[in-house]
DNA sequence: TTGTATGCGTTATCAC
DNA sequence: GTGATAACGCATACAA
């Protein structure tokens, strides 16, 4: 029930004029400041409940040079698992009053340096960062590190001595993924991934050599197929494997979607999976469970990925401490095992 | 280059200083004011650039009375078509200086009237929403109309006499969509759907309803199978349809991950698709063309939505104009047939 | 425990 | 074409 004219902000001097006390004390009680009364404080939240005053914002952070945001940069938005990422950094942010800044680098390091100067200029308290498909310096970021704003990669990361990052271990999900293979008795494992240029890629070629190697397979730079990592490149890459000879026996995808990809072209061409081809994905996308048979994967959060970053990003706002920047978490992931990889009927 | 302290932010004041001229004519060279000499501009411009300068939007903000914010309030980020919206959003707001603040329904009218609620208090400039899967009233967004923010629905709208809607249209795709199959000489069609209170279910219903009409086939309400369309509904919805009698020989979902849901328990209980039963989803999301067969769907672009609603809304913004606001705009979609429909090889 | 006074960096309204 | 100056609404150092 608002009585009169609605459409005149109220301020802090409004509250503190029809209680006949200082402004100062209408913000601090606003603020919950404890040297104030519970009774004075009563008063002006009610009050300020009744003719409903709003904050505003811009007043306040200029005041006070925070600006309650928080900048995200991701290589792509629609994806499943980013789009996860985003909801999980969303539910922390929103619960502890920080909005969102949100913009997408289209795996495109330029625009990725764009983004970051856009988010600089609108000067964000914290920023957080997947890192696009190209980039390879972490220069675009030095402006925050040398402000001292915080940063937290994830997922796609690169080392910085003042920035924290959040990851999953992709080194030995890929060893579980490839040594899965082994066990379903494959001989020639081929692996589909991107430039080595991220970690995630980097560590899960390692993983995959190392798992071949503690299995006394040698690997062989030729069973590795560099592509974007896109559907159609699992497309694509289907017809270097048919050139292949012997066929492979297993393929091990750094990503779902180009396993997918793959794997459609290959039955089309009559390939049986995974009598034939075994194969193991990446990311537990929900097409996973479309494809036909189901893929087997690895599985992670992201949502949980989204939780933990900016349950992070905001402890350390809020903090005054100055936290050690140069952590590095590590998320879980599961190998999650369907029929795509099963050669032996159920696990023999 | 810049020389010497970089953690002082500059403001119009010291480039007035070294300029020796007022800070006034700073700000209105900055905005590039008619009234202010080529020259004097040339110089003040040329300095922010040397020094670094960086507008301080909350200053600006405070003073304007304008955020230079959007909020968008989805039903959920993580779906491939509303982060295709998102992301054409984006694309017009980062091109005319606006930034987005995101938040998620998560299919809930209470968290929806959250959101708006703090959008509101966030002072956005404008408003783009879709709506979640149970709100029937637009009561907690009259605050905005009062306040002539204007409002922009798009894809799940209520029509409202001070907001726009973009949408296609659906009533004739899911006209389309049946008349499809029936071409495909279904005789017994089934509706999977939700409950008609967003205008794109009633709209999906009334077009089916019609095309079968049209068709002399009479409509049944018990063919008609209302859920939250999950793809979990999906499957679930799958045992109603198998104790049908007789089965249906065709289906139309009014979304791609209900059907295909539907699709693979069908398949699973060794119905053949589409020679028993015909399928026809909706929203071509990238799953479509992995299940097998590849489902035939209505195709509409999320991307191109967002950047007309985001286009539409800044133009709005940026002209002083009181722009009609009671306007509807449809947006194209398309039929796009693929396997799951097609009973007669290759169109008869 | 509360009040006074000031400044955060802009923009806008006057003047000149 | 440019300059002085007053807000915008809040938070805080300093007084009381």
């Amino acid at each position: 029930m608002t009585n009169g004219k609605e459409d005149k902000e109220i301020t802090i001097y409004d509250i503190a004029k029809r209680l006949k006390i200082s402004p100062a004390t209408v913000s601090r009680a606003l603020q919950d400041h404890p040297r104030i009364s519970a009774k004075t404080k009563k008063k002006i939240f009610e009050l300020a409940d009744e003719v409903g005053y709003r904050r505003n914002h811009f007043a306040g952070n200029l005041r006070s040079q925070k600006t309650q945001t928080i900048g995200v940069i991701v290589p792509r938005l629609n994806s499943h698992f980013m789009s996860s990422v985003i909801a999980g950094i969303e539910l922390m942010a929103n619960e502890h009053g920080y909005s969102l800044l949100i913009s997408q680098s289209s795996e495109s390091a330029r625009k990725e340096a764009d983004s970051a100067e856009a988010m600089f200029n609108s000067r964000v308290d914290g920023l957080m960062v997947s890192l696009a498909y190209d980039t390879n310096t972490l220069d675009h970021f030095d402006k925050f590190f040398r402000k001292k704003t915080p940063v937290i990669f994830f997922d796609r990361v690169k080392p910085h001595r003042s920035a924290t990052s959040i990851l999953i271990d992709n080194y030995q999900a890929a060893y579980d993924a490839t040594k899965h293979l082994i066990e379903q008795h494959c001989k020639k494992i081929v692996h589909i991934t991107a430039p080595p240029m991220q970690n995630v890629y980097k560590d899960r070629l390692a993983g995959y050599r190392s798992a071949l190697e503690d299995a006394k397979i040698k690997f062989r730079e030729e069973n590795v197929i560099v592509t974007n990592l896109t559907q159609e490149a699992g497309y694509e890459s289907a017809e270097k494997i048919l050139k292949m000879k012997p066929l492979p026996d297993g393929i091990f995808v750094a990503n779902d979607s180009c396993a997918i990809g793959c794997m459609i072209a290959l039955k089309e061409k009559g390939i049986r999976i995974p009598e034939q081809i075994a194969f193991v994905g990446f990311n537990n996308d929900p097409m996973s469970t479309v494809i036909e048979p189901k893929l087997t994967t690895i599985a992670y959060s992201g949502f949980e990925m989204g939780e933990v970053a900016g349950r992070l990003l905001v402890n350390h706002l809020n903090s005054t401490s100055q936290i050690n920047n140069t952590t590095t978490i590590i998320l879980r992931s599961d190998l999650i095992v369907r029929q795509s990889s099963l050669k032996s009927p159920a696990g023999h």
